[in-house]
DNA sequence: TCCCCTCCCGGCAACGTTCCCGACAACGAT
DNA sequence: ATCGTTGTCGGGAACGTTGCCGGGAGGGGA
């Protein structure tokens, strides 16, 4: 792992450090001639900076940090496709972490990545994250932070989401207008930023179309792992309702697919007996039986704007900016989970 | 972000930086007293010590990079899972990067990584690397790398993979032994350590069922997105054949959703007109249309056992070590594409 | 001739940490 | 009294880089 240095670079041609650092850097007090010299003879001993040594010095690393609920899900896993592509094109370095829905790890995770000195963060709240004190701490000592999709309340900056209202929304109306009265909405802990917001659109669009909110037909789940059989405990009761939802409406990923499998041991038959909406990235809607109705959000697009942002932020501290929220469109794609049509 | 360092401690305590190092450490030399004071100190002001300076000065930074192919598969986020879960209690630090089956991004991620002083490599190959010098040269220099999933057969290392040939035997049986004659298959460039070890095993599956094998049946794509029309074209002329297959075994994650939609567009029915196999880690294989029989790979005991023979190349160095070669059985789950039983 | 200014370049310190090399006191042994 | 030992600690260098300061050579103007 011999690598070169300026050093090695300044003692073969008789030169100090400094000179070369200069000449490397085309500062205007360095001879044509002298820099030349420098960059070619650099170039041809392949020459790289030590990233470390920069970052010791003046302690920024030209990285960054994202904090996620995980990686094997298709919303984070665009998303992180977007935050890569214009990262990378900017300079930075992606560091990508998962709470795996745990707020301790969550905690872990965010002080690991502020002793390798991150530039900045990019996160994704865990299901289970209620206290925000050690994101607050690292506001206050200046460190850049976005949040996005599971956005906080409580603390201000950037913030990328999805019209999880609008979104929502749309998908209820849609279930309403084909007929449905039952609608049930399993979703995610309610002190989720993106749970209320969904919520929301949900109870508007009962309302506006003039069928009562019932409380019963609304089930609150973790996403995470040991969990999903909360998410398989509050489907079973739904259906064990004396007058069962004949909709069913999940609120993510994890939870779409956690649904579809209960429906289907329990031969349910959709959208016959139960028509399903699911708030999700999964790539293989299409493929589903039957197709499935969702609720897509702009992954990719989302990852690119939070990234923007962050770096911006990074690169512009003095600033007082004002803080701003941006809000991407979903698409409801309509497919046979909820309409019924051929049905193979 | 005003960090404490070891030199806030010593002019606190009227030491020099010398002592309270060794203090921290907890070296024999240093006063049971002064060790004591130091480190109540320190752990009263909160003090981490910087990674950043400690890697300037050993060049070593605790983190290995991960390239992939990429991230937005079941296969490799699981796998991802693996790795993590072991590095992160060996207190090493992931660092991800995606090829997205580019050459040249490979070989910038690489060189990217090593520019930041990983110490170790984990690597599965993109589909479009054919030249290896950049891991070669590496290797020379002394930098571990361990190989994954797709290996190359000219670098000497350790390897883990699935045993491929089992996989792709067992799965190619199984639709012999359900009565299909003319199975396709459907998989990735040649010079990929998979694709050769997976057309193996279904040649031989053939072979020893006494079917001869037909090189017109076997299509080589790449997995890469912009180009799954290669997918789809290739599909295509299956379909178009004299004596169109009656079964099709695509040997990834990626090609296994692409023939599916490509079936679908094209109202074959599954498994009557053509069953399928997949040779894939996807989540939801049960609830396809109709749930998929898949060659399901243990990704996440892979990326454990990787992450393991890596570190253990990185913190014993001067050993002298066989290299491996770790493989793991695949297993076949038996669904309706390739049955026909029920069919909703 | 003297002075000042410009053009180049080198020396040094600093970022945070550890390691090597000493230094000095106290103490027992000779 | 002298010497070696042990127990504690400090000083300095080093990892790779950049920024500040300083300095010499050469040229132009008064």
């Amino acid at each position: 792992m011999e690598t070169i240095t300026i050093k090695d670079i300044a003692r073969a041609l008789n030169l100090s450090t400094s000179t070369v650092s200069r000449a490397l850097r085309n500062s205007y007090e360095i001879n044509t001639e002298t820099k030349k010299l420098v960059m070619e003879y650099a170039e041809k001993m392949n020459y790289r900076p030590n990233p470390i040594a920069l970052s010791l010095r003046d302690s920024k690393s030209k990285s960054i940090g994202v904090i996620i609920p995980e990686i094997a899900n298709n919303f984070f896993s665009q998303l992180i496709n977007g935050i890569e592509s214009i990262a990378y094109n900017l300079g930075y370095h992606v560091v990508i972490f998962q709470s795996h829905e745990s707020y301790e790890r969550e905690v872990a995770n965010t002080n690991y990545l502020v002793s390798r000195k991150v530039d900045g963060l990019l996160v994704s709240l865990s299901s289970l994250t209620t206290n925000l004190h050690h994101f607050e701490e690292l506001m206050e000592k200046g460190l850049p932070i976005v949040f996005f999709d599971r956005v906080p309340n409580e603390i201000e900056t950037h913030k990328v989401v999805a019209d999880n209202f609008f979104g929502s929304y749309e998908a209820t109306e849609h279930l309403i207008k084909t007929g449905r009265k039952r609608i049930a909405h399993i979703t995610s802990p309610i002190y989720l930023s993106i749970t209320t917001e969904r919520l929301a659109g949900y109870k508007k669009a009962l309302e506006d179309y003039g069928i009562a909110f019932d409380e019963s037909y609304v089930k609150y789940c973790h996403h995470g792992g040991k969990l999903a059989s909360e998410n398989e405990a509050a489907m079973q009761e739904l259906l064990d309702m004396a007058e069962p939802p004949d909709a069913i409406f999940p609120a993510s990923d994890r939870l779409t697919t956690g649904c579809l499998a209960v429906l289907q041991k329990n031969n349910i038959r959709i959208p016959d007996d139960m028509a399903i909406v699911g708030f999700t990235n999964i790539g293989v809607a299409e493929l589903l039986n039957p197709p499935l109705t969702a609720v897509v959000q702009p992954a990719m697009e989302m990852g690119q704007q939070a990234v923007e942002l962050l770096i911006k932020l990074i690169e512009h501290p003095k600033k007082t900016i004002e803080y701003e929220t941006k809000s991407f469109r979903t698409s409801l794609m309509i497919r046979e989970s909820s309409t019924g049509k051929v049905h193979a």
